[in-house]
RNA sequence: GGCCCGAUGGUCAAGCGGUUAAGACACCGCCCUUUCACGGCGGUAACACGGGUUCGAUUCCCGUUCGGGUCACCA
């Protein structure tokens, strides 16, 4: 037995599996040609990040363009940082923001697929295998330097203005002789595996970014860490081996990995894996004092989809702001396809922004208020509802309390050729309904300036006597102007405009008059419809308080 | 500091050697209108800087500046 088998068998005495085995425990998929197999891999150190979310929706878009797979794999190597329940918020932010996955965990507690496990704390076999061929080939070797160590090195290299890393003379225990590491090793030595590289500073790698493009390096010449001294992973090693056997073509990820593509090659090359084609997405950003920097987990509430979720932005607005960033022609295409899937955009990597873009909550909340216009009555009370259910409890209870009112409520001036654009997300809803709900409802009968108190009581006098709620728009309007002239007011707004010192305002004021004394606010949507809405009783109630106030 | 990447209005962005330098958001004005919203029309506002290459550079090349990323037994 050669030594340096000795050597692996030392490391790995129960590792009974080969590579050879994995390959063919996990075959080449079945897919139609040019079908993209893409992922997303979080680590569950947090709640769902939105750039995490904006990444995963690229990875399924570009699925979806291919008829190919989009499959998630947790990335739970890294224990110290790891919070309890942040695979199932991550998932479960995923799902409700409308992006389904198609292979491994698809949603709390659920995984499929033949290509697992989806999780990397349950395959440290597999990673021990393929670190023991490359033990025995001499491609891989144990390092028994202690963090004092490295960290003395280091100072060294700072002072000699050299590169950090483990790597050339600074790597130390790659000259050690495997009798030196067998010997080690029985003696007990704690110890990480490295890789042997073969790379040269001096050496140009290339490659393609799909998004960035062609990109040049540096080869990378340092022999980085394949297994931590806990024997799990890094993020490099398992990268390679995961994506390799699980056959993922595409690999979509932060562009803060850009700088680690030469060590990933690296790895691709030595372990013999054809490697996967790149994109790096560029990052979110959020102007602060001037700069740009990535959205920050801790400063920035827009970080997190927690924050949509609770101010309660439609998953379609979302996704529809979110592919506006990713391919601005979106925009126009949804424009020209109101309705359409977002399935039927020819999504492109390519089309792809290079730099990162700001965040911009008014162009979010413009999209969202076109998304919820489009919507029906219905549609909207169901969602309004599932909102309130989570963050506002006595609305939903209020709402549920009688469903056809509330459907009601939100049918006015909506499904017609101008539907309003005025909610941008449900927290604004309570507010925006409240003078639908006696419980909301709070009137402070604020007119306008122009408009005296007493002539707006003798208006209302004179309408309760002619408000019939049985009126259509036209005929509730002609109604309202049959009022104007007794009281000084024209019932024609070019009239009043031709001559305002004629009149004390016009039909439009006789409306506010009305509107205000009726809802509480000076603008909302059609008042016939609001008032055929709050039925006879309500409006008499509340014109004849209105009355009372403003006569004293 | 080394290595990468980038730079078009306040923001997101088209542009790929010759354009009146699109469009969207925001902002302003007008029109429509019972208010608001919608819609329509119009407006303010941009190629970071310096050198080349070229008949001609926003576009190609080099430098400067600025911005971003990355240099772990984290991902």
């Amino acid at each position: 037995m050669s030594i340096y088998l000795q050597l692996a068998q030392a490391m790995f005495p129960n590792v009974d599996k080969t590579p050879a085995d994995y390959e063919e425990m996990y075959p080449a998929r079945q897919l139609s040609d040019g079908a993209r197999v893409t992922r997303i891999a979080p680590s569950p150190t947090g709640y769902l990040h939105l750039g995490t979310f904006f990444t995963s929706m690229v990875n399924r878009l570009t699925a979806d363009a291919t008829n190919g797979v989009f499959f998630f794999r947790l990335e739970d190597t890294d224990k110290k940082r790891e919070v309890e329940g942040g695979a199932d918020d991550i998932l479960k932010g995923i799902n409700d923001f409308g992006l389904s996955i198609d292979e491994g965990f698809v949603a709390p507690g659920t995984i499929v697929g033949d290509y697992g496990p989806y999780q990397q704390s349950c395959r440290a076999e597999i990673y021990h295998a393929f670190v023991k061929s490359l033990v025995e080939q001499n491609l891989a070797y144990p390092c028994f330097c202690s963090e004092e160590q490295r960290q003395a090195a280091r100072e060294i290299q700072e002072q000699k203005k050299d590169r950090t890393g483990y790597y050339g003379e600074y790597a130390i225990c790659r000259t050690l002789s495997p009798e030196e590491c067998l010997a080690k090793i029985q003696a007990g030595e704690s110890y990480v595996v490295r890789l042997r590289s073969m790379g040269s500073e001096q050496n140009r790698i290339k490659f393609d970014d799909m998004i960035k493009g062609a990109i040049e390096m540096p080869e990378n010449d340092e022999d980085i860490v394949l297994l931590k001294s806990d024997g799990i992973p890094t993020y490099h090693f398992a990268h390679a081996v995961d994506d390799h056997l699980m056959r993922t073509t595409h690999v979509i990820r932060g562009d803060e990995w850009i700088s680690s593509v030469p060590k990933h090659l690296q790895l691709f090359k030595t372990l013999g894996f054809k490697p996967p084609k790149y994109a790096h997405v560029s990052p979110i950003m959020v102007e602060d004092n001037g700069n740009k920097r990535k959205l920050s987990k801790r400063k920035d509430p827009q970080a997190a989809m927690h924050f949509y979720a609770q101010q309660g932005y439609p998953a379609d607005s979302v996704l529809d702001y979110l592919l506006t960033i990713a391919n601005s022609d979106f925009e126009d295409w949804r424009r020209a396809n109101p309705n359409a899937s977002r399935k039927e955009f020819k999504f492109n990597l390519k089309k792809m922004s290079v730099s990162g873009a700001l965040f911009d909550l008014d162009k979010l909340n413009d999209v969202s208020k076109t998304v919820i216009a489009r919507m029906d009555a219905e549609t909207v009370t169901n969602l309004v509802i599932a909102w309130a259910e989570e963050y506002n409890p006595p609305f939903a209870a209020l709402l549920k309390a009688d469903v056809a009112y509330a459907q009601g409520v939100f049918s006015i001036d909506r499904g017609n050729a101008k539907p309003r654009k005025d909610i941008a997300k449900w927290n604004e809803v309570p507010d925006y309904v409240s003078y639908f709900f006696p419980s909301l409802y709070q009137n402070a009968l604020e007119l306008p300036e122009t408009i005296a108190p007493a002539d707006a009581a003798a208006l209302l006098r004179s309408y309760v006597n002619v408000y019939n709620p049985a009126e259509d728009k036209d005929a509730w309007f002609a109604t309202v102007k049959s009022i104007c002239a007794d009281h000084g007011f024209s019932p024609d707004v070019k009239a009043y405009k031709a001559d305002p010192a004629a009149f004390k305002g016009h039909v439009g004021d006789v409306s506010t008059v009305i509107r205000v004394a009726v809802t509480g606010r000076r603008n909302t949507p059609d008042l016939c419809s609001i008032m055929q809405q709050l039925g006879v009783e309500t409006v008499n109630k509340r014109l004849n308080e209105a009355i009372e106030n403003w006569e004293n």
